[in-house]
DNA sequence: TGCCAGGCCCTCTTTAGGGCCTT
């Protein structure tokens, strides 16, 4: 069974909701099937402040943010757009603090885990020289985004980084399929007991294929 | 006005420290 996932980035004021920082923009992709098929993606307006800085990383001003649809608005199109298919980001335990903390506000609960293309990345591609986004897209060779730090583009980026990370995985470990199961446990494995999982998870996922 | 976090992971570690990564 072909499985989606739904990649989502945020673009925010900072790097922390406890500490007042809200979402500017979010975006999320669909990837079924080993492609990119479906993407939304919105501006949004949370009534707060964009910082200079903020604003100087991601080109999103107050002028922008002032005139997008309300936040509530769009988390609720968003949340509807992903449904239960398993979330991931880059770092998801920054677009994690912020998906939940904008769902609190909406009396929302989360339906579905996250699984960070970071930790995976980290366990799959141990060489590249470092794991940020955008250097890992030059490290793999994946389609380049018009510009980094902007929702869609790097959700993009994030989409082709997990088709690769799905594909290396498969390559190595003779796997018919790579779930989102799979994905959860191995980004919480230390790299070295990594092959050890696989080979216990791919029995079971090469039968049921 | 525009301050600020926190989990992961390595090592000169585990009674800790500091870099990485996200905005």
């Amino acid at each position: 069974m072909l499985q989606t996932f739904a990649v989502i980035d945020f673009e925010t004021t900072g790097l922390s909701p406890a500490h007042g920082a809200r979402p500017t923009e979010v975006a999320a992709v669909l990837v079924r099937n080993g492609q990119i098929y479906d993407q939304y993606h919105s501006l949004m307006n949370a009534g707060v402040y964009v910082p200079p800085m903020i604003e100087a990383l991601t080109g999103i001003s107050n002028a922008m943010v002032r005139s997008a649809p309300n936040v509530n608005v769009v988390m609720g199109e968003v949340a509807e757009f992903v449904g239960r298919y398993p979330l991931v980001a880059h770092n998801a335990a920054f677009d994690c603090k912020f998906w939940d903390a904008e769902f609190q506000r909406l009396k929302l609960k989360r339906q579905q885990e996250f699984i960070c293309s970071l930790l995976l990345a980290r366990r799959v591609y141990p060489g590249a020289y470092s794991h940020k986004l955008n250097v890992l897209a030059k490290y793999l060779g994946l389609p380049a985004a018009e510009r980094y730090h902007r929702a869609l583009a790097d959700a993009q980026v994030t989409a082709h980084l997990l088709l690769d990370i799905k594909e290396n995985l498969k390559r190595r470990f003779a796997l018919s399929q790579v779930t989102s199961d799979l994905l959860l446990t191995l980004q919480k494995t230390p790299a070295k007991k990594m092959a050890g999982h696989i080979e216990k998870y791919s029995a079971a996922i090469n039968s049921s294929a």
